[in-house]
RNA sequence: GGGCGCUUAGCUCAGUUGGCUAGAGCACCUCGUUUACACCGAGGGGGUCGGGGGUUCGAGUCCCUCAGCGCCCACCA
């Protein structure tokens, strides 16, 4: 006997991993049809985690169901240089060292980083092949890699000269602790607890004074102006005058602008557009100064009064209040809770600053998107997430793509140093200093945002636009990610996907939720809840894994982290294992399956279910329901095959059909048990020059229905049989039939697999007849048993009552018998019919006990 | 302030266009030393599908409403 008693994966994964890459078995093959899948790049520098697990698990099941349906299939594997995120990591493992990034210059630290990848990402790569997933290695891309880049830099190009990208000086979200600047969406708003206070602002002429509200006192430094509601009869004589700003003495406009909520606050706020987005707006329309006060470290510039600068913002928020409370100003202070966006990373306060930028005129790409997910181009699943993301489209604000950081992919523009108006595009970024026409040019020191070159990743890993894999794979077929990047990257995607190739870039949007624990926490290192992917198939094997992964799993949903689920997993995989291997020791060869035949009823029927089931997965996969489609396969091999069929083969083997059987069964199962299904393929050597992936679906013999339909009321008699004798504790009973065939042909196999003492022909008709069933047949029972007998009679005869209620009111009502589908109705009177049938046998059988 | 989701057996979740006598895994109860498997076999218990109202012949599934939980987006100083 070739294969073990039980089958422990690790024994065999690492080994069977290899044998695929040796056979180039996820190289795209000739096929019909193409299917493809591009995997988000996880970062190439980080372990992965539970999320991965899924993802790659979707991907992976969905890529070997389209190869065993005859497709070509390309799935795609990446890494993520991960631009800030990783630079963030990386800054960690120098505070270790006792070191900052200011040790070095940003040409140091992008080699540094550099190398600190390249160290990981053995690591990360095995942990892909861990998880099973049929990549093509020979596609592996990186997002640092040329083909990457130059699309990153073309499409920066072609957006410049088409007007898309401009360079401005725009209020950036800036986090003074990471020094960069972050995209809108890339803020974390959160509620903190603050102060509303009250600030007097004297007019200039001396006629009076202005209430002020505000949150942020220290930037009145910055102030430009006072504005209040147009329609504010309290201030309408005021507009036009001027304010003296306390402790600086300037004076600034009073200015009316509808923005202003008269009733909030004082119906006066101070206009800072260096430190606020709506003051900034404000600022435009009025055409204002703008005065920055807080530079990019966090501290008071030396534009501010003696004794404030150089002061963090924080300490120069208190400082104030002391100084206008000292003087006079102060008129009140209350408690105020309200929203200040936070560094997603080091959750510092993220200020509002003024820089220039390079930034992407987002509305014509998102009313290009917008178009097209209202043509229906792509497949959202869940459904509505297609207009959140629409809703997102619709608000899009532009984009700055700069980042402050080394590790990134240079921002190919270069600046006059003679003139700071005068950019050009170049892509000799390795030089900092460029000349042109005798003109000197310096490069921009900073870095794409990561999702910049990223929105690219379904063309440019393909080669577009002149390669065959792109003429081929794209759009993709699928794109499974988590939700909580629709925003940060579908939307991104599909906007560039649009602009640069005209087309959308992929026709499925598969968005998981987050994997939680299994109290429905979010994993994290402080709170020790995280679970490694890597240590789960350490414990039950990778299949198991993946299985646990996504039994129950609907996209768009969190799902918590179950390990029963996984050990369920386990448990099937080696229920499969010991099906293989009763089916090894029990047969001679497996040599001459294909001309496998129906013998018995039993045949008829396992492959009238084998047939049905691999109909419902093709069907249940198209619409990416893996969950659904394992469960049929699941409880195909467990109750049908493994509980019946093997059983009754014991009793009547069917050699041929058995091996026939269980090859169709491993090529099925295969993408949801890769190892497994390969394991046993290799050990068996079904075919001993090949693989289990590289097989497609079997379509099995042609079966005889009125057979296999006579088995299926056989195996209900074993089934009502053995409930009967187990409700009344009877044991070594006789069971007798008259006029019934059938159960005459399979007379032996009701009689072992019921535990019958015997099977045979009766015309006496003494003993209690069997309910559930049309045959005719009766037990031959104990008398001292009757009175267990009795109550499940009874409790039988309730229940189909109820049921014959239920049948009845249903067929009086007219409504119903008109309306409905005839099919139905018709349905629903035979099921009367039948009730009542098995009633009255019931209440006949009744009668003849008197308890 | 807008938008979205969730609430189904003890637990974690499925349930596509309304047809369900509501399913799965785990847990639970009874029986079982049958040489594929105790990571097992046979049998079984358990749910008025969050509350209320409506549409319909028929609602877990559609509509309204209330409650609880969660997520996303948003500039109220």
């Amino acid at each position: 006997m070739k294969l073990a008693k039980s089958y422990q994966p690790a024994l065999y994964e690492t080994d069977i991993y290899a044998l695929w890459e040796r056979n180039e078995a996820f190289k795209p093959k000739t096929g019909h049809e193409s299917f493809s899948v591009v995997v988000p790049p996880p970062n190439a520098n980080g372990n992965l985690h539970l999320g991965h697990a899924l993802s790659f698990s979707l991907q992976d099941i969905a890529a070997r169901y389209h190869r065993a349906k005859g497709e070509r299939v390309l799935f795609l594997p990446g890494a993520d240089h991960a631009g800030f995120e990783t630079q963030v990591v990386y800054e960690r493992e120098l505070e270790k060292q006792g070191k900052s990034r200011f040790d070095y210059s940003r040409e140091q630290l992008y080699d540094n980083i550099y190398n600190f990848v390249a160290a990981n990402r053995n690591n990360f790569e095995e942990q892909i092949r861990r998880l099973g997933a049929s990549v093509d290695w020979s596609h592996y891309t990186f997002t640092l890699d040329d083909p990457i880049v130059k699309q990153a830099y073309e499409t920066f190009h072609t957006m410049w000269n088409e007007g898309l990208i401009y360079r401005g000086e725009r209020l950036v979200n800036f986090c003074t602790f990471h020094g960069t600047a972050f995209a809108d969406i890339e803020v974390v708003y959160q509620e903190d607890n603050g102060f509303l206070w009250q600030i007097r602002y004297p007019l200039t002429d001396g006629s009076g004074e202005v209430l002020v509200a505000t949150t942020r006192p220290e930037t009145m430094f910055g102030d430009v102006a006072i504005a209040v509601n147009p329609a504010d009869d309290r201030y309408k004589n005021l507009v036009g005058k001027t304010v003296r700003l306390p402790l600086t003495n300037r004076d600034v406009p009073i200015i009316a602008d509808s923005y202003v909520d008269p009733k909030f606050g004082t119906g006066a706020v101070k206009i800072t557009p260096a430190h606020d987005p709506n003051d900034f707006e404000i600022g435009l329309r009025h055409d204002l100064p703008r005065v920055s006060v807080i530079g990019f470290d966090g501290r008071l510039t030396h534009d501010t009064p003696e004794g404030f600068r150089n002061l963090t913002v924080q300490e120069a928020r208190e400082a104030v209040i002391k100084a206008l409370t000292q003087q006079g100003f102060l008129v009140d202070t209350q408690d105020y809770a309200h929203t200040v966006g936070h560094c997603y990373k080091c959750n510092t306060v993220i200020e509002p600053l003024l820089k220039e930028q390079w930034f992407i005129n987002m509305r014509p790409l998102a009313n290009r998107a917008i178009e097209s997910l209202r043509a229906g181009d792509m497949n959202f699943l869940p459904k509505n997430k297609q207009h959140q993301l629409e809703t997102y489209l619709e608000n899009v604000k532009d984009w700055n793509i700069s980042r402050q950081i080394a590790w990134g992919i240079p921002i190919p523009a270069f600046q006059n140093d003679e003139d700071p108006g005068d950019w050009i595009f170049d892509e000799r970024v390795d030089q900092e200093v460029i000349t042109l026409n005798n003109r000197v040019y310096r490069r921009d020191p900073d870095v794409f945002d990561t999702w910049f070159s990223s929105s690219s990743w379904p063309y440019a890993t393909l080669g577009y636009p002149d390669s065959n894999d792109y003429k081929e794979f794209y759009p993709l077929s699928l794109m499974e990610t988590g939700f909580d990047i629709l925003m940060p990257w579908v939307s991104r995607m599909l906007m560039m996907g649009l602009y640069v190739t005209g087309k959308a870039p992929f026709k499925t949007v598969y968005l998981h939720g987050l994997v939680t624990d299994d109290q429905g926490q979010k994993m994290s290192k402080s709170k020790g809840n995280v679970i490694n992917p890597m240590e789960v198939i350490d414990a039950f094997g990778s299949d198991a894994l993946r299985i646990g992964m996504i039994t129950g799993q609907t996209p768009g949903n969190n799902q918590p982290y179950i390990a029963a689920k996984v050990i369920s997993g386990r448990n099937f995989c080696n229920k499969l294992w010991n099906v293989a291997r009763y089916i090894e020791s029990g047969i001679e060869s497996f040599e001459g399956r294909e001309d496998a035949k129906p013998n018995s009823g039993a045949d008829h029927w396992i492959l009238n279910r084998y047939t049905q089931t691999l109909s419902d997965v093709t069907g249940l996969m198209n619409d990416y329901r893996f969950s659904e489609a394992y469960e049929r396969i699941y409880h195909f091999i467990w109750d049908d095959f493994a509980d019946w069929y093997i059983e009754l083969s014991k009793l009547q083997p069917n050699q041929k059909l058995l091996a026939a059987l269980l090859e169709a069964i491993l090529i099925l199962t295969h993408p949801f048990a890769p190892f497994l299904t390969e394991t046993i393929w290799q050990t068996l050597e079904l075919k001993s020059d090949s693989l289990v992936s590289d097989q497609t679906f079997t379509r099995l013999v042609e079966v005889d229905d009125r057979q296999a339909r006579e088995f299926a009321s056989i195996k209900d008699l074993i089934t009502i049989v053995r409930s009967t004798l187990k409700a009344i504790g009877a044991k070594d009973v006789n069971l007798y039939y008259r006029d019934e065939p059938i159960v005459e042909k399979y007379a032996t196999l009701i009689q072992k697999l019921g535990n019958l003492k015997s099977v045979q022909l009766n015309d006496s008709e003494k003993g209690t007849s069997l309910s559930g069933t049309s045959l005719n047949v009766w037990l031959d029972i104990d008398q001292n048993l009757i009175e267990n007998y009795i109550l499940t009679l009874d409790a039988k005869i309730q229940a189909l009552q109820a049921d014959l209620k239920h049948l009845r009111d249903r067929l009086n009502n007219k409504a119903y018998v008109d309306k409905a589908p005839t099919q139905l109705v018709e349905e629903s009177r035979n099921q009367l019919i039948e009730a009542e049938k098995t009633l009255e046998a019931h209440l006949l059988e009744r009668q003849r006990y008197k308890i």
